[in-house]
DNA sequence: ATTACTAACATACGAGTAA
DNA sequence: TTTACTCGTATGTTAGTAA
């Protein structure tokens, strides 16, 4: 419909022509427009003579998530990497990464041994999902000690400014914002790209 | 997949997980994956680990698809308007139109007689389909004379340069490229407007 | 010509489960 | 944990028609 009549337009059709365009029946047509109707994606008028119909906000709606979404896509392809501004972290990272019972996994899993500490970015809530979504997933399991439990983490290697090898880490139950992810390496980060206090750094998949 | 993994992305994941996103069971969201693989859509494989997929230029150029028509519905909210350039036309219009048979159906249908000649203008063809679409079809029934017969018409009352009331004329089985309309009105449009050999001329709905 | 109801048929779905 | 098979059930489709 709007692609006929632009978003805004009525349609003057018949339940057979429709049939025809979607390659359906005509009793399909009829359904399907009574239903999109019903939902309240569109207004829709029928009588002996044919139909007359409009889209609604609502199913403007839906073509428009749509059409962002795809936009997002073809308009920016620059998903296999991300950038992020570091975050002052609260030193929490650090009692985590140490714990032994991640230590012996990360080690196994990631192929080193991480700096005691983690590199907390700031980023795009969506852009990191595309991000981490690409890469495989790597889960370290939880564990309990004599005094509390550890959730589990899911880790994904990523390359730190084209040259340092390391990792995004999500802890199962995070206490982040979802636009707030925490980065582990080898090295001390901070120092190994001289970051300042807001620093901007690049990650790639 | 492309939401996650940006177009070109591998997409490391679960049926279990596809399901959720989809709202559908574990044994639909594998199935319709495993379509999506037999209609080359994807690229597919899957371990007791989880699956491994990826977008095929075939799945990648269906969004795109969808994206470059979603593009013009959005980017381009013109199509309650429709620009043509005239071009010289062979003067069979004159012949059709001035028909008695049609002529009474038009004064009926379309409130005037028309000046017996067409201004033939060419139009692109996407957005004159648009454009068309979204008027309510008058239908001019044919009808015989003793020597031919002379097919039905649809025609669709527009307004010339905001000014003159008309109508684009489609016939039936019509001789012109797909990119070219015939627009009929009370006055000889091609002196009214001053019209030189090939200069322009908008339509309204 | 229309739309749209009913009923028979086809397809899709998902619970249970094997591997 | 996975994926994906079978199969009973739910949903979708369309031929035949009434209005």
């Amino acid at each position: 419909m709007a692609k006929r009549t632009s978003l805004h337009g009525m349609f003057y059709s018949s339940t057979a022509k429709v049939a025809q365009l979607l390659g359906i029946s005509q009793q399909s047509a009829s359904r399907k427009l009574r239903e999109m109707r019903q939902k309240g994606l569109i207004e829709l008028q029928s009588s002996p003579s044919g139909i007359k119909a409009r889209l609604l906000d609502k199913g403007i709606k839906v073509l428009k998530q749509d059409y962002l979404e795809l936009k997002q896509l073809f308009a920016s392809p620059k998903s296999r990497q991300l950038s992020g501004r570091a975050k002052t972290g609260l030193g929490e990272g650090s009692y985590y990464v140490s714990q032994k019972g991640y230590e012996k996994q990360f080690v196994k899993s990631l192929g080193f041994r991480p700096f005691p500490g983690t590199l907390n970015l700031v980023v795009d809530e969506a852009l990191a999902q595309s991000f981490i979504a690409g890469i495989p997933e790597i889960e370290i399991r939880g564990f309990r000690t004599e005094k509390r439990s550890f959730g589990s983490i899911r880790a994904f290697k990523v390359l730190i400014e084209g040259k340092e090898h390391g990792a995004i880490i999500v802890p199962e139950r995070s206490s982040h914002p979802s636009n707030e992810i925490e980065v582990i390496a080898p090295s001390w980060l901070r120092k190994k790209f001289r970051l300042k206090e807001e620093g901007k750094i690049k990650l790639t998949a």
